[in-house]
DNA sequence: CGAATACTTGATGAGACTCAAGCGCCGTGG
DNA sequence: CCACGGCGCTTGAGTCTCATCAAGTATTCG
């Protein structure tokens, strides 16, 4: 079921909320056949180590990239919603897992098919590593924010980034749950939650659910930042 | 005074001791034109924001790359030793600082040269994907230490990484500081000299000096990697 | 309605940071 | 040659943040 699979401009991954050195005006606008693939909510993808056969572009719903760490916790890298590319390795095997977050929609594009086109593109090549370029300069920010930023740091720039993936309004829905924020944080569920009451009692944001945030102080959230 | 820049099979940073999806034989046998530079013990090569005009390829001694944070700590994001490439940025700007941490020389290269070359060779585009999706794991492999790391895993794995991109003897000579090392790892001086002396009462290493570091039990400082 | 799941809240403790002092090495100058 | 000062490193004591352990509440779904 050969599908279009047009690659977006937005950049894959969801790392920072720093603006992105990245223009819809830079992306080429080739397109790419493709499988469609549907997943439900906690369905793995692939899994760390499997052939990378193929990448993926999310069409709708969220699926995350992570790791399994030797004491059993999981480091979620990324999350991917709607437009999203991930799943692209250097190696012949996948260094992280996919799974789905959401129910879910992903076209399955083969890499060997990528991989002959490369050679004679170069508006191909060009995006392809603008767009590395791009997700590197987002796990750096990741990075950063893993190893040096407070709980109220991480979950702020959560949230930021969240928004401003969405349709950036002040009402965010968060499409995961506690544990999988605290895995992309790298902090534990029960911190997630405290930091997130405990700026609901400070203004910052309201929580009308769990899973639907207002932010009410976006200033006060930005200056957090690491 | 254009010189060779045979760009090398070594990845560019020092982010994992991973094993790295990398072979010397991958590695396509073009070269290119550079200038030769060199810089004295902490000297900036370019701060963060200028323009990216070049990338540089290091002949000797070691560079470190950084970014330095709102509340004036600084983040080494990587150790760039002799062979290494670096300073390859997706925008228009440096988004990293880089500065010279030993005396040392390295080739300049410009890289609109590179980006008129990228149309056309199919080996140098591929050769420049496959090192940013490199650097892109090593970068991961670095958050992953960071964020979700004790101070004894981060320091163990150090030792490990430097030990491997020297001589990988047993005898490890740090061409960087305390400070360095501490920027490096997200830890503070005081962390990274207490682990020290720890695991050398432990017998994992013994402390010649503070620069030289002797591993006498890797098998140890390996199983506490995350 | 009841059970399972997800989330919140509280008490306690471990690990790393901060502040502060002390050591050792090296270069300078008397 | 030795005294001095500066710098990098080490070590110690106290504090703070976040993880852990443990309930307790809310929500969903059978």
């Amino acid at each position: 079921m050969p599908v279009s699979l047009a690659i977006s401009a937005k950049p894959s991954a969801m790392h920072g909320a720093a603006p992105l050195p990245w223009r819809a005006s830079d992306t080429p606008a080739f397109e790419m056949a493709g499988t469609v693939m549907r997943f439900s909510a906690d369905r793995p993808l692939y899994a760390e180590g499997d052939e990378a056969r193929c990448f993926y572009k999310v069409v709708s719903g969220v699926v995350r990239t992570c790791q399994f760490l030797s004491d059993g916790r999981r480091q979620i890298d990324a999350f991917h919603l709607a437009g999203d590319v991930f799943g692209f390795e250097a190696g012949s095997t996948h260094r992280l897992a996919a799974e789905a977050v959401t129910d879910c929609t992903v076209i399955a594009c083969r890499r060997r098919a990528l991989d002959t086109m490369l050679g004679g593109d170069g508006r191909l090549n060009q995006w392809f590593i603008t767009h590395a370029l791009s997700c590197m300069a987002q796990v750096r920010e990741h990075a950063l924010l893993l190893g040096r930023g407070s709980a109220a740091q991480k979950v702020a720039a959560f949230l930021l980034e969240m928004a401003e993936r969405g349709d950036s309004a002040n009402s965010v829905e968060l499409p995961m749950g506690r544990q999988d924020i605290a895995d992309y944080l790298g902090l534990t569920i029960e911190t997630v939650s405290r930091t997130l009451s405990h700026m609901e009692k400070d203004g910052m944001i309201r929580l009308p659910s769990p899973r639907k945030v207002v932010l009410k102080d976006r200033a006060a959230l930005r200056n957090l930042n690491v």
